[in-house]
DNA sequence: GCTTAAACTGCACACGTGTTCACATACGCC
DNA sequence: GGCGTATGTGAACACGTGTGCAGTTTAAGC
């Protein structure tokens, strides 16, 4: 009697688990529901000839097998696999993850499955190529710097790209990136017009284009206004990077204003030259971030910033990658957004 | 000449993009290479017979004609897609972000192909529905609410699943969480022991499993303490509703300890203590958090906090999906973590 | 009741792989 | 030379689906 019961129990989690690591599949459905496998198919496509009570009849088998049409197979004879792979830039940093929350969500609405890589990453180069055998619909890059090959890879698989940060000169590839020297140009116009002149540049690192933009942007204002810099720093994007430059810069030089490339930097500035210099902000000195982060409106900091908007951006590629899988062949597109100034209470 | 030169750049193009739409397959190489389809395959497969100097030829004409196996074709036959599932929480929190991107980061590093998901989106139900098409090799969980009927389509699927930061009773589930009432007692007794006596408790949405366990852990721990609370608030596990709730609570009552259930209400609660109402922290008021954020350790902040270890977390994530992967029958797991307290100038 | 169109259905193919199976070739040994 | 084994190869199948095609049933119109 015992036993009996034992080998109940373990019947019934095979049950549970019918034929362990094995998927239900359509013509199981329609063994149960006494139709075709082709019935089972069109049962789960729209706009397809069925009888309407046999397909209440599949649905509901369907359902009782725990049954889902497999992507994989389906996507294997469509054009579209509806997988779509970002190449991240860093999350750790607030920007990029805010940017990849945005676009995760906006993708999954359009039933876009994105396969999210790890830009920040030193293997990323293998790791684009191996998910490269997927027939991806399209690759959104957002990694500061990019191998060249990958490039080419894509290009070659002709999956289409759509670059968003920095501009990908390339046939197949859709751009749409920030004004970044406009953007710094407002923030040294807006700190000139309140009358500083000891002005310092703290810029992000040399490798990344949004970098190389920004200080370039710098230079151009600076140079139009008539003025020369106090200094032009370098850090690495982060506040602590931010922190240390400019509490080393604050003790070397006299200065009244501090434009930052970024506001991960311009935080830590921020609190250099509140906390650890004892300067009011902006009367002493005034600071400027750029990228507008969800961090920057805090009380705490409420930083003066240049808004590389968001909600823009992920707009934009969405309706580019939209518009390239119903026209696969129409001409690359470069899309330029005009960043505001943000007005705080910090410059 | 200058014509023919164009058509040679126009048949360039169309080289490069050969047959629009249409993807290099096996047979292609095949044709090119003058070998059979099986041959193609072979080169792509680790120990398998083939000719040392054929293969060269495959690779080599697969280089030029720019193929690369289709992941989809291959996860068809074989048992594993190499897909996996992260339904996210909210990645527009700092702990959330920093989570994923760690997870997504390990993922890559063993080859495993994360689709992501916004956890924070009210149509996530019927997202996580349309990629179980997938044959995912797993879904990880981390979402703070969960629809019952997600895990049981996953169960009936057989896809395994790893939830992260609350724990789901169900087969075929392993969890790994943080002891949440633990860490807070921890946090109660570091507060009681330096004589705070004027204790209040900031906890999060009451949906939230995580802040349950530790608004409980905190009653517990304050009731071994012989003490009350002067006040248990509750706000939505942000900066702003941090802020807003101690700011009015300082305006009410006499407060010398504030217990947050994460870092970014304790933040908040910092800045509107310091900046709003003149505390001196932690002389007058002393804060604690709970998760350890990258912010928290900001000379700005200098939060003291308890650690919620997101490396030790993604150890255990990927611990158990490998053994999952490796025997899929095995029994499931439930892998407890001891958060620390990390000692800051905050308390 | 006959004709015609519309609604419905199943067979068979295609998608691009990995892998089994049978067969062919080369090699070493008696 | 005969034989057994190790190595190399292509044909054929399986994976699970969507869909074109041809054939069958139903309904409608005269």
């Amino acid at each position: 009697m015992n036993e009996t019961n034992a080998n109940e129990a373990v019947t019934d989690v095979n049950k549970t688990f019918p034929a362990r690591n094995k998927r239900v599949t359509a013509a199981d459905v329609a063994a149960k529901a006494g139709v075709s496998r082709s019935a089972v198919s069109r049962a789960f496509t729209k706009g397809t000839y069925l009888d309407d009570q046999k397909r209440d009849t599949i649905i509901k088998a369907a359902q009782e097998l725990g049954y889902r049409p497999n992507a994989l197979a389906a996507g294997l004879q469509g054009t579209q696999s509806h997988l779509v792979a970002i190449l991240a830039g860093d999350m750790r940093t607030a920007y990029d993850a805010e940017m990849v929350a945005q676009l995760v969500s906006r993708l999954n609405a359009i039933q876009k499955w994105p396969i999210v890589l790890d830009g920040g990453d030193l293997s990323t180069g293998e790791a684009v190529r191996s998910v490269l055998g997927f027939p991806l619909d399209a690759m959104i890059l957002r990694s500061g710097s990019m191998e060249q090959s990958i490039v080419e890879d894509c290009a070659k698989l002709n999956i289409p790209m759509i670059s968003s940060g920095y501009i990908i000169n390339a046939p197949g590839v859709d751009n749409v990136c920030c004004k970044n020297a406009d953007g710094i140009a407002l923030a040294v116009s807006h700190v000139v017009a309140s009358g500083r002149k000891r002005i310092v540049f703290l810029g992000g690192p040399a490798m990344l284009a949004s970098s190389k933009e920004r200080e370039a942007g710098f230079d151009q204002a600076m140079a139009d206004a008539g003025l020369t810099p106090v200094a032009k720093l370098c850090a690495d994007y982060t506040y602590d990077g931010g922190h240390k430059a400019i509490d080393d810069a604050l003790s070397k030089h006299d200065i009244d204003a501090i434009i930052c490339a970024n506001d991960a930097m311009a935080l830590g500035a921020l609190s250099a030259a509140k906390d650890t210099h004892d300067k009011r902000i902006p009367e002493d000195v005034c600071v400027t971030g750029f990228d507008d982060i969800s961090m920057a409106e805090w009380p705490c900091f409420d930083l003066t910033t240049i808004r590389n908007p968001i909600d823009e951006c992920v707009d934009h590629i969405v309706d580019l990658l939209e518009s390239r899988l119903s026209d696969p062949s129409r001409d690359d597109q470069i899309r330029l957004i005009d960043p505001p100034l943000i007005k705080r209470g910090s410059a």
